[in-house]
DNA sequence: GTGGCTTCATAGTA
DNA sequence: CTACTATGAAGCCA
């Protein structure tokens, strides 16, 4: 934001030099169409299946096997005798190796996504409506309270059929687009969900917000990548971050709502095998997870009170061992920024190398399986490693210039370094929390204050910050943005209610340890060490308040440093789908949420938002809040977290494009994004 | 096609 | 924080 944009090469040999540097997530190649299954030599030519032994030549473990490890009794390969092999109805003619077909007949695993949008009527007659979430409602299991016995609602068996009748705009081209709307829009709906759950007086039972929303798209067909597949995913990638198992099931990455190990059955050389094709160490059995690159992963079954046994799960990995192939890897990390206190890392594709059975805690037997990462892969989980590292002794961090360029304002130090080159920072600015508006607080109008005792609560029908905010409070209980509307009303002065009200988000400042640091190609970027969930308060836009007609155009240095924020469609596309659960679309028009009638600049004062970048898909969006005074022409500009970010992934949104309303001049866009407009600004 | 079972989930409560 | 438990849904399997 900072620089003028140099160059459109993508790609220069200088990106190779970022060397510890995690490397700007590039998108996945475009119309994958194979299964992601390389054909292995070793086993297209029929050749000895590898046993890998303890002394193995990639394995460090011990020669000799401790007492406790007891060989693995090795059923022969493609014959089962446990039956855990599906049936098989494809044909094979290559010899390749191909993943037998199972339940899915699409004839290619390409996502397949259903957008629900306003300009459905583009396709005239023939769009489908969604199920609503009424239709279904009876999911799941639950008590009858008339006689008290258990009932079990039938569950709607989704038949998987080509004709894709529930397509209500074509499938997007894009895999990695794909994925990222099919996860938007469950979060969309988990949190939309949650916030009634919320608002109900009576709440009867628990209930499962990520359960139900995972529900409404399976069954509107709305998910990526269906169809089980070996290898990598498309649109999924290394160090993408997930918060509901769920979430894995609905890209393609890991079928099993709950269960650790995922598998299929594909055809071999020598016949047909059930092999394992992802696991999630997720914390549940004792494995080992020191190395990033090694991963001790225990079998299932068992229950600590019995031997496990060489079934399901722990026969696919057997065999997984036995065909040498891959297996995606999501391993977990300790989050306790959100309830469940995990987090979900997909962390790239191992192999199995040995395995052995030991005895456990509990007395009884317990299958092992040692995995080993490919080389070669981005970083995933050894990137969280390293910011742990970081985190214990910030010495470790090299090429630090500043160790708080807001020196000491912000709630968290906010770090400047530079790793790619030798500029000793950004030019100076002054470094402030709020927007300095032409007129003094006092002189404007002042917001209107509910009466809540302690905290607003979504069920209290007398909140009057709630009506405010058309009868609901905006935020969830933890502190994340349901859904994007045009003008937030939060808590204020006026009101009786505590600092620790949920409606008092943005007023708070940041949360998130965030550091500025020198892009490649785009100057000053910022991104953040800790992961971020998708409705996530980032920062607020601060800086000088600027009418429009103000804004110099002559200044080209100033130009790069005004937030001024053009209608652009897309970018407003947040809360996607409420028809999905019956309700009216939202109003995401334009004209509801800018262009805007004023700027900000923070060309000589500001805070970390002048260094977020522009992209054409990008990973923030603003949105309007008013917290201290009520004058609907000078809003506070809040930007949030549109999907979940991983650690040290930069920070960017949309600048839009003008189109010579205002004083921007288009600049050469530089996001390398598949849907870039080229110009911005 | 169906019902039962297993499963490295969750959220709430103590 | 940790332990416990009630509820849950996908996919496998008989």
């Amino acid at each position: 934001m900072d620089t003028g944009q140099a160059n459109c090469t993508p790609n220069s040999t200088k990106e190779s030099e970022a060397l510890d540097v995690k490397p700007l997530r590039t998108l996945a190649p475009m119309f994958p169409t194979n299964f992601g299954v390389q054909p292995s030599s070793s086993l297209a030519d029929g050749g000895p299946f590898v046993y890998v032994s303890p002394t193995g030549p990639n394995s460090p473990s011990p020669a000799v096997p401790t007492p406790q490890q007891a060989p693995i009794s090795r059923p022969p390969v493609g014959q089962s005798p446990l039956s855990t092999d599906g049936p098989l109805r494809s044909a094979n003619s290559n010899g390749s190796i191909r993943p037998a077909e199972s339940s899915s007949p699409f004839p290619t695993p390409l996502a397949t996504v259903i957008l629900v949008d306003d300009e459905d009527k583009e396709l005239g007659g023939q769009i489908k409506q969604p199920l609503p979430l009424s239709s279904y409602e009876v999911s799941g299991s639950g008590t009858d309270r008339r006689n008290g016995s258990k009932v079990r609602a039938k569950r709607a068996r989704r038949t998987y059929n080509n004709s894709n009748d529930l397509a209500l705009v074509p499938s997007c081209q894009d895999p990695r687009e794909s994925v990222e709307i099919v996860l938007m829009t469950y979060d969309a709906l988990r949190r939309r969900l949650l916030q009634q759950e919320e608002a109900k007086e009576g709440k009867d039972g628990t209930r499962r917000p990520d359960l139900t929303a995972g529900t409404v798209l399976m069954t509107n067909n709305l998910r990526a990548n269906m169809g089980k597949r070996i290898g990598s995913v498309p649109g999924v990638e290394v160090g993408d971050i997930f918060y509901f198992r769920m979430e894995l099931c609905l890209v393609g990455l890991h079928a099993q709502s709950m269960g650790g190990i995922d598998c299929m059955t594909s055809k071999f050389e020598s016949g047909d095998d059930t092999v394992a094709i992802s696991v999630v160490s997720a914390g549940g059995y004792e494995n080992e997870e020191s190395d990033a690159d090694v991963l001790i992963y225990s079998g299932q079954g068992g229950n600590a009170n019995v031997d496990q046994k060489l079934e399901r799960g722990n026969l696919a990995l057997e065999r997984s061992l036995h065909r040498g192939t891959d297996i995606r890897v999501i391993r977990s990390a300790k989050d306790y920024s959100c309830n469940s206190g995990k987090i979900y890392i997909y962390d790239g594709l191992y192999k199995v190398h040995e395995s052995w059975v030991e005895k456990g805690k509990s007395g009884f037997n317990v299958f092992k399986y040692k995995l080993l990462r490919k080389p070669e892969q981005p970083d995933g989980i050894a990137m969280w490693k390293r910011i742990q590292k970081w985190k214990e002794n910030p010495a470790a961090r090299g090429r630090i210039i500043l160790p708080d360029i807001s020196s000491g304002i912000e709630n968290l130090p906010v770090c400047l370094v530079n790793e790619v080159d030798d500029e000793k920072g950004p030019s100076h600015f002054e470094y402030v929390t709020r927007v300095k508006y032409p007129r003094p607080l006092s002189s404007m109008k002042p917001l209107e204050g509910c009466k809540c005792l302690s905290v607003c609560l979504p069920d209290d029908v007398s909140c009057t910050c709630a009506h405010g905010n058309g009868g609901k409070l905006p935020y969830s209980s933890s502190g994340f943005l349901v859904s994007r509307k045009p003008l937030i009303y939060e808590c204020s002065a006026s009101c009786s209610c505590s600092i620790n009200c949920r409606n008092r988000l943005t007023q708070k400042g940041i949360t998130i340890q965030f550091e500025v640091f020198k892009t490649r190609d785009r100057g000053w970027g910022l991104r953040s060490l800790d992961p971020i969930r998708a409705g996530t308060f980032i920062c607020e836009y601060t800086g000088e308040f600027v009418e429009k007609a103000e804004v110099g155009i002559e200044d080209a240095e100033e130009d790069e440093y005004i937030f001024q924020a053009a209608g652009d469609d897309k970018a407003f596309k947040w809360n996607y789908g409420p028809e999905l659960l019956g309700e009216p679309s939202a109003d995401n028009s334009s004209a509801s949420f800018g262009p805007l009638s004023f700027s900000i600049s923070a060309k000589n004062m500001g805070n970390i938002s002048r260094f977020i970048n522009h992209s054409c898909s990008p990973n923030v969006l603003w949105q309007k809040v008013l917290y201290d005074h009520g004058d609907e022409g000078y809003p506070h500009i809040a930007f949030f977290a549109i999907k979940h970010i991983p650690p040290m992934t930069e920070l960017t949104y949309d600048y839009g494009l003008s189109g010579g309303v205002g004083s921007h001049r288009p600049k050469q866009c530089l996001c390398g994004s598949p849907k870039c407009r080229g110009l911005f600004g």
